[in-house]
DNA sequence: CAATTTTCATTTGTCTTACATTTTAATGTC
DNA sequence: GACATTAAAATGTAAGACAAATGAAAATTG
């Protein structure tokens, strides 16, 4: 592990490259400790502060966990599904809002991967997650819920669409591209008769995933696609038609959730 | 953009978390300059260090850039498409070495994503995307390839694949996936007739793709899925059978570029 | 006056030193 | 032997200083 003092890219970044390699490369394992700051100042020819910089950065990407005390230090991190997919979320949502990525785009790459594991999901998911579905769907036809309410709903029935796949990588990847869709999907104000629309189509899935009937699926999310792109193309023309006033609607919703200590 | 010094927290993570909340809230828009380290810690009332070890998270996530010199300053990042695929080939990677992901769960999964991409990508592929397709082909055909760059030219046969579907956030989403099992396909030792085979599997692809024949995309997918694990239960089956000699196999490959500089 | 050079203020990058806090382990006392 | 005390080690934080880069303003020069 080496670094060049001579470089013009930070120190901080050259150290957390190094570290970062060797644990990707597998030179340090799983619960290893890394040696203390001073001695990595000592090694790296560096102060500690700036060891420490390259730390915070190691800590941000959850590849590293710190411990004050005696026995403390800096360890590798078993990186955890759930870690690595608030990481997604967060990236995926950034990504979303700051490159101007139409809701076509968005809203195709979402149904386009959750069809790919509908499938799966229809051949083994388990009663409980049968079961989230059932529960959402009878959340979503309360009266007088909050379109937010409404769309984090949404959100959790198909979670539990993904997860029935028992593929814990699908989840991970299908998960972030779900999520990250709800700043947008919350721009949309869902009316009476287009939230029993979606509780329809909600109810078809259900039922044909407790079917196993795999095309069922396919089909009615294919539905529920085109029936959620139309809902959104009647949004925007609507907003284009009152552009007059200077209204600016703010697309971004919640995102909770601690990140890095995780 | 409070915090509270009694926290159990370490300041710099809530600091990070202070400013990261701003710009997911968009309080905080692309290029717009944060206060100078010396302004932030005399508000978040903190030493300029810690201040630093904030912005340093920050950078690694690639949310800011900063920039020395008089008008310098650390500003808010627009996000790109690359930097996102970068970090999630990382987190990727490191999630399916570390947790002990088989490869039939890895498998699986790729290839549900890269089905769900297909049919758009039959449909919508550039010359440009099926050339080089058919130009990866013709390297894997050639003798004396290493094992990695056979691996290598399948990734990228993939990746045009994956990128006829013409959807930026579906390639920032399978891109990732299929590099980050990269390092699973490794292990496996391409013998000169399973190469062929696969070859004449992306040869179907490549055909059916210009026919924009999409069903038959997904057919041959399906097949090149089924090879795929039957390869590496063969590799796995062999290793099963020689492990008296305790040769450990490092899984890892070549992870690399930069990932927070850009 | 215009172009060029110089100076200078600002800001990040780094180092040094110091102290606070947390945690474990050893030590000593009863 | 059990328990309280102490010491040591490590991270967390602070403060001040200097180096280096960079752009803008000021001074100089043709």
């Amino acid at each position: 592990m080496k670094i060049d003092p001579d470089s013009t890219v930070d120190l901080s970044a050259q150290i957390a490259k190094a570290i970062r390699d060797a644990i990707i490369a597998g030179d340090l394992i799983v619960d290893q400790r890394l040696p203390s700051e001073a001695e990595l100042a000592d090694h790296f020819d560096v102060s500690r502060p700036t060891v420490r910089e390259a730390l915070k950065r190691l800590a941000a990407q959850s590849l590293i966990r710190t411990q004050r005390g005696a026995t403390g230090g800096a360890f590798v991190n078993r990186l955890r599904f759930e870690d690595a997919y608030a990481q997604q979320v967060t990236t995926s949502t950034l990504l979303l809002s700051m490159n101007a990525v139409s809701f076509d785009v968005a809203c195709e790459a979402r149904y386009a991967l959750e069809r790919a594991c509908a499938p799966l999901s229809a051949e083994r998911r388990t009663p409980d997650q049968l079961a989230t579905m059932r529960a959402e769907i009878h959340r979503q036809g309360q009266p007088g819920l909050t379109d937010e309410a409404f769309c984090a709903s949404d959100v959790t029935f198909h979670r539990a669409l993904v997860d029935g796949a028992g593929n814990k990588v699908l989840s991970y990847q299908l998960a972030g591209a779900v999520e990250a869709m709800q700043p947008l999907m919350n721009m949309i104000t869902f009316t009476a008769r287009s939230r029993e629309a979606i509780v329809a189509l909600h109810t078809d899935i259900a039922d044909a995933v407790e079917a196993r009937d795999a095309p069922k699926v396919d089909a009615t999310l294919i539905k529920l696609e085109a029936y959620t792109r139309e809902l959104a193309h009647s949004v925007v023309a609507l907003k284009e038609a009152r552009k007059s006033d200077g209204a600016t609607t703010r697309a971004h919703g919640a995102a909770k959730e601690e990140q890095e200590t995780a």
